[in-house]
DNA sequence: CAAAGGCGTGTGACGAGGTCACACAGAAAA
DNA sequence: TTTTCTGTGTGACCTCGTCACACGCCTTTG
């Protein structure tokens, strides 16, 4: 599926779809725009074209936790939420490249949802996804220890080279603890010769170990 | 709406749902009988007509928490990311009290889906309803106190009374803790002068101090 | 009735994790 | 070069989850 420019070509959409959708343009927003935060109303349902979307949650303490990220082709459920609901966001959406995205307005999105299945297909999809991964991620929270959750994001997140780069802070919030803790972490898998560490860049040196790690290995 | 044994009846829907679901007949399950478990294959939609069942994440050491629960006239959203998404359970789902349901199967759903806008607003909601909650649950569990938590739990299961009847072992896992936690933190609160416990009931003497203690107060 | 389990509860010890308050070094800006 | 920012390390302290028990109440069963 390519993701172009012009909005009525989002793929797979039906006639109606298209008919519908034609009308709008995308929205250009710069890397680090925040497109949403806590208590704000929503605006319409989002569909993003191009780059890429963080959604956190934030804590009182000022610590945050990735809940999911969107990248082209996905949608925002955020938005779903309150489109169905009425009820305002209780995250914060911030853009972590340049991205372009559709905004359909509030009766847009009804009127494709009655007279589209594919948009059906792909508000519905969107949804069963979305919510698969916050369950993963409350399975994780509770149940997994950070070593474990810290060894995979290195695994998952890192280049062909086996270098991963984030800082300790993102981390931090990408596996939901604190920055500290992520500097603990770290230091115990490097001294066990997992991985190797400096500013900004973890480089993987063990992938069997770490594989260890990531299914509870004690060390 | 009212809830009968006639599952053609189901509230709000309109013709084309009542055409599909009048041939359905409801299931019948006693109280304690688990309706899925981790890894199974989902069989259909599930609808909810009497009774109530708890849907749980079960982690490895057996301790285990609730993500939600499926009231009369709700629907089990983890059936449809099987039906949308084609993944096994991840949780399990018990019935708390004896309970009937429809169970819907899925060529009869996706037809719905695209017969019924009734049924579909239904499914929708249903979806924005849980996600809403889940997302509410990754807040409390990574953001509040145990203690908060369990205060917040005091006050919104316990009866007009004020008292609250549940063991230390079911309010661990409904708040996503474990079993000596709460009983630490229940005797700190009865200590406190909030509360008085006994055998399987905890009694409200001091709702104003409990929600400070909701909000996060230190005592 | 008494003995035997089952169940709900209390408790100590210990390790993991989150928070606060710093110190320190490399990088970027002035 | 000096200053400032940003990423990182560290110690202290508290909360929380886990393990391994003990104890008391209730029900069952002989």
């Amino acid at each position: 599926m390519s993701w172009t420019n012009n909005t009525a070509e989002i793929a797979g959409l039906d006639a109606p779809a298209r008919a519908l959708l034609g009308t709008l343009t995308p929205v250009e927003v710069p890397k680090g725009a925040v497109l949403f935060c806590p208590g704000e109303a929503v605006k319409g349902y989002v569909v993003m074209l191009s780059g890429q979307v963080d959604v956190n949650l934030v804590g009182p303490t000022g610590r945050d936790i990735l809940l999911y990220r969107v990248e082209p082709g996905q949608s925002c459920i955020q938005s779903t939420l309150g489109l169905l609901g009425g009820d305002d966001y209780t995250a914060e959406a911030t853009a972590e490249t340049a991205a372009r995205l559709v905004l359909i307005p509030r009766d847009v999105f009804f009127a494709l949802i009655d007279s589209s299945p594919a948009f059906r297909r792909l508000v519905f999809s969107a949804f069963a996804e979305r919510m698969q991964a916050m369950m993963q991620l409350i399975e994780n929270v509770s149940f997994m220890s950070v070593e474990s959750r810290l060894a995979a994001l290195i695994l998952d997140r890192s280049d062909s080279d086996g270098c991963l780069h984030m800082t300790q802070a993102e981390m931090a919030t990408a596996i939901g603890t604190a920055r500290e803790v992520v500097s603990r972490r770290l230091e115990k898998l490097a001294r066990s010769g997992c991985i190797a560490q400096e500013r900004g860049v973890v480089t993987i040196l063990d992938r069997k170990a770490l594989n260890q790690v990531v299914r509870g290995a004690a060390f």
